[in-house]
RNA sequence: GGGCGGUUGGCUCAGUGGUAGAGCACUUCGUUCACACCGAAGGGGUCGGGGGUUCGAAUCCCUCACCGCCCA
């Protein structure tokens, strides 16, 4: 026995901080297109800069690295490429907390001060989740790292906006956005979060103008009565056929409103009419452009009431507001009733103030043209979902889509690009797409420069727009623009369209449909270049839009043990890095593709990571042992097939449907069942059969068996060890590396992804394994049950008429004497003398003697016990035989098995109950 | 209100028409020179309720209940 190549424990830390370091100074991950080399390019969701590690980001990053090293594996010239996003108002709020705490704010210091600052910010923390993907082990092209504020990616994020400026879906409007307070800026649907909240449901009355009595509305929001220019009742709803039309006094205000029909307003609830605020609710500003009724803004971007809230209420914050409105409604006797109310309140994620949907100017992007092509990639298959309900999610969406909101009033960010003047005499009237256009008074321009704008403008008394792009405008072009779009680099050549984009469910919308609506708008190739699975011919064109990834893979959220999602604010959260460092980065990533199907959400707790710790432990465990039993000559080379006893058969039967089921597993996003299916190969077949038949084997005299089971036991934990690399890249390249197929300087890495060798399949191999472990089986339980000591090696026996198992159990007759701590193993007749026990299989029965006294009562007990677990399946398969409507319509087939497994039961059935008749004759 | 997912042993989950499975936990036994982060043996479920289709349903259909997610 040789020394163990391997440490005696598995401890994961050193092993993985010094692989991640060789990987990355052999250059791994970066590989440049090569001519007739498939690729497989996956751009990676950008983590915002504030952001650090976090379980959906784990989750996510070992789903991508195992795709990404299945590929590289698989011979593909593969492009992983990281990433992060400037994370507008996230960002802006970390720095501004910062000044805070030095105090001083952003007005202070001056935007361009400010925005150095943020910078500064960035370089310092913004890089911090790189460093946490590393310890996770991911194999990203570090060299081609993007930021959303690049150079060459501003020029992208401008040449995007040019477009969608001059084509006149980019457009200044007044609409109703979702306002945050506190940062006094709009914010988008995803910094929204609905929460449940008590509150109260207030009935008013408002008086009819002609004094014949009043319509009782209901609202949440008593504060935005102020501003109602309407109350709405539904054209069906019979309650107000004879009023619509009528004048309302609206209540402490001097205005008068009407009562107009819109099928908005839902007879069944409350009253059946609705009060209408059009600058201040979005539904109302809809209702509101059908009706022509004027919007009114009561609060103002502070959240304080305005001017036009009138003088009693002007400058009161809108919560005062609403207890101002509800008291002076009693006293008006206005207020018919207040009940209990579970509101659904949105409040700004960042801020945690409740977001005021308001009524503001801001630049908007028409959606509808973009949303077609992106409907049609997905109608015709060019993009596929995993799992497959997404797409109808993505449909049922991209068929009602809204107007895009991409102003936010901050300072970090990409400043919008279009320059304004009020100067007189700056002409609109033009041919060119580049004229300036008029909004009121003003005249604007797009320009990247002031130079350009000026020139545009015909003045030099202009300025730039004060605002900023929604941060999900320049994450909506990533997959192309970190590949060099909007020039046509060989990258964008080579790895676009990229193959995959996984992310979490929540941004399927703001992100994922974006992207393809950006990837089919601005990436074009002729027709004739590409394949019709990359793009789309549009009408208008003779070009080819090309979507930006063949397959969207949705992975699942991950919950805490109760079934909770994990938040900071609960303190529920589990951090990754805390998993990485005490349980290693495979055991984490392990533990969270066991998981990783085509489910919706993940219970996890730390013990599952413990728990994929143990099969690391397990894989080291039996290498080791492995290691220790291998002769200089061992090469992992399979032996002549002439030579290979049936358990040899087996083990590379087994391998090869396990390759098989790993392959395809991967290809359909089944993480859970591909690292289910290696698991249990290796643990269950490999460790627990084919390493103690290896023993058995090498203790045997037969000398000449010895080197073949070495190189068996070898090859097949080399090829498991490739078999899971992608999955738990650290600890199979460490132990790789001590085996004999390694080479010096070599990575696993680089080694050929296992791929299934047909000829191995070998099904009469695996028929009289099962045989053998059916019949080690049945006399472990024999010595269990009769509480036989494991170190008492007693006589065994077989009797076996059929072939099969004749065969199988006298080919191995050693491996069971020895895997059955027998003292002789044999197949053929009991002796009559003696003390002996029998247990039956298929195919026949085993037979021990046992040195002392049968219990013969016990005995009896043990036999009648497996008889009636015999008989309820002999009589289960009797009652199906016996049904003629079974025999006349299941098919031949099911038919025939039920018969073979009648025939077996009443076999075992007819051996138990002689059995029991010799014993109870005594 | 609309859409979607889930409900299988104490826990977490596989299993989409043909004899109910795994891991953890539990019970008993075991330190035979890879591993007690282990091995051997074992107990434990009328597959959320009801109805239907079928020779046969955890699996397909209808319906109800509960849990959760997304959208409004």
């Amino acid at each position: 026995m040789r020394e163990p190549l391997l440490d005696k424990t598995y401890t994961p830390g050193n092993i993985e901080e010094r692989w991640y370091q060789r990987w990355k100074d052999m250059g791994l991950f970066h590989m440049e297109p090569e001519d007739g080399r498939p690729t497989y390019c996956i751009t990676i969701p950008p983590p915002n800069i504030t952001g650090s590690l976090h379980m959906g980001h784990a989750l996510n990053n070992s789903i991508l690295d195992t795709l990404t090293r299945w590929h590289r594996m698989r011979g593909f010239t593969t492009l992983c490429l990281p990433g992060t996003d400037h994370a507008g108002i996230a960002t802006q709020n970390m720095v501004e907390r910062s000044l805070t705490a030095q105090n001083t704010d952003r007005h202070a210091l001056g935007r361009e001060q400010f925005i150095e600052k943020c910078w500064e910010w960035r370089e310092q923390y913004g890089k911090r989740i790189y460093y946490q993907v590393e310890k996770l082990g991911c194999s990203y092209d570090w060299d081609r790292v993007r930021f959303t504020m690049d150079a060459s990616y501003v020029e992208a994020i401008h040449e995007q906006f040019k477009s969608w400026f001059h084509r006149g879906l980019i457009y200044r409007g007044t609409r109703v956005v979702n306002w945050d307070v506190k940062f006094q800026s709009a914010i988008s649907d995803i910094e929204v979060i609905t929460q449940e909240r008590q509150g109260s449901l207030y009935h008013f009355r408002y008086p009819l103008a002609d004094g014949s009595g009043h319509i009782t509305i209901a609202t949440t929001r008593p504060e935005t009565l102020l501003g109602d220019s309407a109350v709405a009742a539904n054209p069906a709803d019979e309650r107000y056929q004879a009023l619509f039309g009528a004048t309302l006094n609206l209540p402490l205000t001097k205005r008068t409103i009407s009562l107009i029909a819109d099928d908005y307003a839902k007879p069944e609830f409350g009253s059946g009419a609705v009060k209408v605020t059009p600058a201040h609710d979005l539904n109302d500003f809809e209702c509101g452009l059908r009706h022509g009724l004027p919007q009114i803004v009561v609060i103002g971007k502070d959240g304080r009431m305005t001017e036009a809230a009138g003088p009693d209420f002007a400058g009161l914050d809108r919560f005062e507001a609403r207890k101002k409105v509800v008291m002076e409604m009693e006293k008006l006797g206005l207020l018919a009733k207040i009940e209990d109310y579970t509101i659904q309140t949105p409040v700004s994620d960042r801020s945690g103030e409740v977001v005021e949907p308001l009524l503001s100017e801001q630049w908007f992007v028409d959606m509808k043209p973009l949303a077609r092509p992106a409907i049609q990639a997905v109608e015709q298959g060019l993009i596929t979902f995993h799992p497959d309900r997404y797409r109808g999610i993505y449909l049922h969406w991209m068929n009602n889509i809204r107007d895009w909101c991409i102003s936010r009033q901050l300072w970090w960010g990409h400043r919008i690009p279009v320059w304004w003047t009020e100067a007189p005499g700056v002409t609109v009237e033009s041919a060119s797409e580049k004229a300036p256009r008029a909004y009121g008074s003003r005249r604007y321009v797009f320009a990247t420069s002031r130079q350009e704008a000026e020139a545009l403008l015909g003045t030099t008394d202009c300025w730039q727009d004060e605002d900023v792009l929604d941060t999900w405008f320049s994450s909506a072009l990533w997959p192309h623009a970190t590949l060099g779009w909007p020039h046509n680099t060989p990258d964008l050549q080579a790895f676009y369209p990229t193959s995959l984009l996984s992310t979490a469910q929540e941004i399927l919308y703001l992100w994922v449909a974006r992207m393809v609506m950006t990837g089919l708008d601005f990436v074009h190739r002729p027709a004739v270049e590409t394949g019709s699975y990359d793009g789309l011919v549009l009408e208008d064109t003779t070009q080819r839009s090309i979507i930006p990834f063949r397959d969207v893979y949705v992975h699942a959220t991950v919950l805490d043990a109760k079934g909770e999602r994990m938040s900071k604010s609960k303190g529920n959260g589990i951090d990754p890095i805390d998993l990485i460092e005490r349980h290693g980065a495979d055991a984490t990533r392990l533990s969270l593709l066991q998981q990783a199907g085509k489910n919706q959400d993940i219970r996890f707790s730390e013990q599952r990571t413990d728990i994929a710790g143990n099969f690391c432990t397990k894989l080291w465990n039996a290498s080791r042992f492995v290691m220790m039993n291998l002769s200089p000559e061992t090469t992992g080379a399979l032996p002549n097939a002439s030579v290979l006893s049936s358990a040899d058969r087996w083990i590379l039967h087994r391998l090869t449907e396990t390759i098989c089921q790993v392959n395809a597993c991967l290809a359909t996003y089944d993480m859970d069942d591909a690292v289910r299916s290696a698991q249990t190969f290796f643990w269950n077949d490999y460790c627990d059969w084919y390493v103690e038949i290896a023993k058995v084997a090498l203790r045997s005299e037969d000398t000449a068996r010895h080197a073949d089971t070495r190189n068996i036991l070898c090859y097949v934990l080399e090829a498991t060890l490739r078999l899971l690399h992608p999955m738990i890249p650290f600890i199979t390249e460490e132990i790789w590396q001590n085996l004999p197929q390694s080479s010096s300087g070599g990575s696993i890495s680089t080694c050929a992804y296992p791929v299934a060798d047909v000829t191995w399949t070998n099904e009469g191999a695996a028929n009289s394994m099962e045989i053998v472990i059916d019949a080690i089986r049945a006399i472990r339980n024999l010595r269990a049950s009769l509480s036989i000591a494991p170190s008492l090696r007693v006589q065994g026996v077989a009797v076996a008429e059929k072939g099969p198992t004749r065969e199988a159990l006298t080919e191995a007759s050693d491996l069971v004497r020895e895997l059955a701590r027998l003292s002789a193993f044999a197949v053929g007749v009991a002796e009559a003398e003696g003390k002996w026990v029998a247990a039956p299989i298929t195919g026949g029965e085993v037979l021990i003697e046992i040195g002392a006294a049968l219990d013969i009562p016990r005995e009896l007990e043990r036999i009648d016990k497996e008889l009636a677990a015999v008989v309820k399946q002999l009589n289960r398969s009797q009652g199906m035989l016996a049904n003629e409507q079974f025999m006349g319509r299941a098919s031949a087939e099911v038919v025939a098995k039920e018969r073979a497994a009648y025939e077996e039961w009443q076999e075992k059935h007819d051996r138990l109950t002689e059995r029991r008749k010799l014993l109870a004759d005594g």
